[in-house]
RNA sequence: GGCCCCAUCGUCUAGUGGUUUAGGACGUCGGCCUUUCACGCCGAUAACACGGGUUCGAAUCCCGUUGGGGUCACCA
């Protein structure tokens, strides 16, 4: 038998964390058994789902590189065959018209609250005559649950657990207005799509006892369930806004890679051994439910950055170039034509990366190689560039004049040699130089910067520092 | 409150009765490297929630306590 699985996300926000990761969950399984992983959208509360969440689920899945089988589900569009089901149920005699109307269940449930018993459908109309219905009542359709015995759930990751069926009341299928709920809607879809593994949050636990029981009524054979512990905050509480409750457009944002992402998401209650930073390939290969923990766990994200470093330092350089382009444009910071930004990033990139945890990072970072002349400098660097070091800095520039090649180690060559003739440290040559070069106190080694910027554009940087034309 | 789940360093985790003075990673703190900042390298810090059992032997099995979480709608 071939694996489906599905994430069936309720479009009523953003695709969060956990979201995040129930869909790399699935996505991981079914493609590690050559399966076929589903996106369905679970919209059968109009009144809550919006188009823009919608969208937001297959803009995030789709940055995340989770790509599903198939065309999207929207269980709205499935109404019809929901109530078909329904309708089925009430002909088998394994489910029945309740007229009981909303107010009448408030008041029963505020009765057994203030009584201190457990709260749940009484059962009035299981067995009453459907003579007795009052006019003008539009019924709903309720399981007539089994009261006695148990249900049984093999979860793969939590185990075997067991729940008394007198712990659960007959619930609602079909609304009085004729729409399903979610409990009937999730089992007709899983089941008519041949989902093989449902594998979602720990949150569905417990409902998971309330659908068998409707696979049970229908005879329908079951899924195997996946029960995967929810992430909590730094705090250990539930997710807030605050963290990790963000839109995986959050992390995106804040220059995180995809793949970081997912490497970090994948140790969220998974491990093999001892092993930390696995690519997706790998994960593929390795994924398997009896992996996953059992216990919740919280989001770090200095370790998603540390991870997120690691990737950086082995991403394609041009793809790197892009995402700084792109982020140095959208503050309008780059001056300087765009292929030639694009060239000095590209030459520059390995002096970049190691110092960057973020794209966001790395943007900052990079951002001098984009600037127009007079360089603007920030405060350190204009207080470093005293009269003192920019009486060196024309030292520097003068020995520079007959500089044979370009190169790095030509220039380290240069500026040590000539360092050691005014016998100045080299210390306090290259931070003046640093901050005439790139306006900063802190960039990738000094000598590959003016390698990259190449003689003209270094030359003319450390003539703007010498005659003092930086604004600040 | 009823039902259900969970519990190893600050965090993510390895560990499935003896090979464990409980391992790794992130973080933190030192040090090395060094033109700044990073990277890298070396070292340190730090945990089996508690109490009972079972067993020759328990982080590993059982029970209880405590703590955390989930769920109890004509929401999903």
């Amino acid at each position: 038998m071939s694996v489906v699985t599905r994430f069936a996300p309720s479009p009523t926000g953003f695709l969060h964390i956990g979201g995040a990761r129930t869909a790399l969950f699935n996505w991981l399984f079914t493609r590690r058994h050559g399966g076929t992983y589903r996106l369905r959208i679970e919209d059968t509360d109009r009144k809550r789902s919006t188009v823009e969440a919608i969208a937001a689920i297959v803009e995030g899945l789709k940055w995340l590189e989770l790509d599903w089988d198939g065309e999207i589900v929207f269980q709205s569009r499935r109404l019809a065959r929901h109530g078909e089901v329904a309708r089925q149920m009430l002909a088998a005699g394994t489910a029945y018209r309740c007229y009981s109307t909303p107010e009448e269940l408030t008041q029963m449930r505020e009765r057994a609250r203030a009584e201190g018993r457990p709260i749940r459908y009484d059962g009035t109309w299981r067995e009453r005559d459907p003579c007795d219905a009052p006019a003008g009542v539009a019924p709903a359709i309720r399981l007539k649950a089994p009261q006695t015995g148990e249900t049984l759930v093999e979860d793969r990751v939590q185990g075997p657990v067991r729940v008394a069926n007198g712990e659960l009341d007959d619930m609602i299928l079909l609304r009085s207005d004729g729409t399903p709920t979610y409990m009937h809607s999730v089992v007709v879809d899983d089941h008519d799509m041949a989902i093989t593994h449902v594998i979602r949050g720990d949150d569905h636990f417990s409902n998971t006892f309330r659908q068998l029981q409707i696979y049970h009524a229908l005879d329908w054979p079951t899924p195997a369930f996946a029960h995967i512990p929810l992430l909590h905050g730094p705090d250990g509480a539930k997710l807030s806004k605050r963290h990790g409750a963000l839109g995986v457009e959050a992390y995106r944002d804040m220059g995180f890679l995809p793949e970081a992402m997912r490497n970090y998401l994948l140790r969220l209650g998974w491990a093999h051994g001892d092993d930390e930073t696995i690519a997706t390939e790998q994960a593929i290969l390795w994924f398997e439910l009896d992996g996953v923990g059992r216990s919740p766990s919280r989001v770090d994200m200095a370790k998603l950055q540390n991870l997120n470093a690691h990737y950086i330092r082995e991403a394609e350089a041009g793809r790197l170039a892009d995402a700084i382009m792109a982020r140095l444009a959208a503050d309008g910071r780059p001056k300087v034509a765009s292929d030639v930004l694009r060239g000095r990033l590209l030459a520059g990139m390995d002096g970049l990366r190691p110092r960057a945890k973020t794209l966001v990072e790395l943007a900052d970072l990079a951002a001098f190689y984009g600037l127009s002349r007079p360089l603007a400098l920030d405060g350190k660097a204009a207080k470093l560039l005293d009269g003192a070091a920019r009486e060196r800095l024309a030292g520097v520039h003068a020995a520079l004049a007959n500089a044979g090649e370009w190169t790095e180690s030509g220039l380290d060559a240069i500026v040590r040699n000539h360092a050691e003739q005014r016998g100045v440290k080299l210390g306090d040559m290259a931070q003046p130089l640093r901050a005439a070069l790139t306006g900063s106190t802190v960039s990738p080694g000094i000598f590959e910067v003016m390698a990259v910027l190449g003689p003209e554009e270094s030359r003319s940087r450390l003539a703007d520092a010498i005659a003092g034309l930086n604004p600040v």
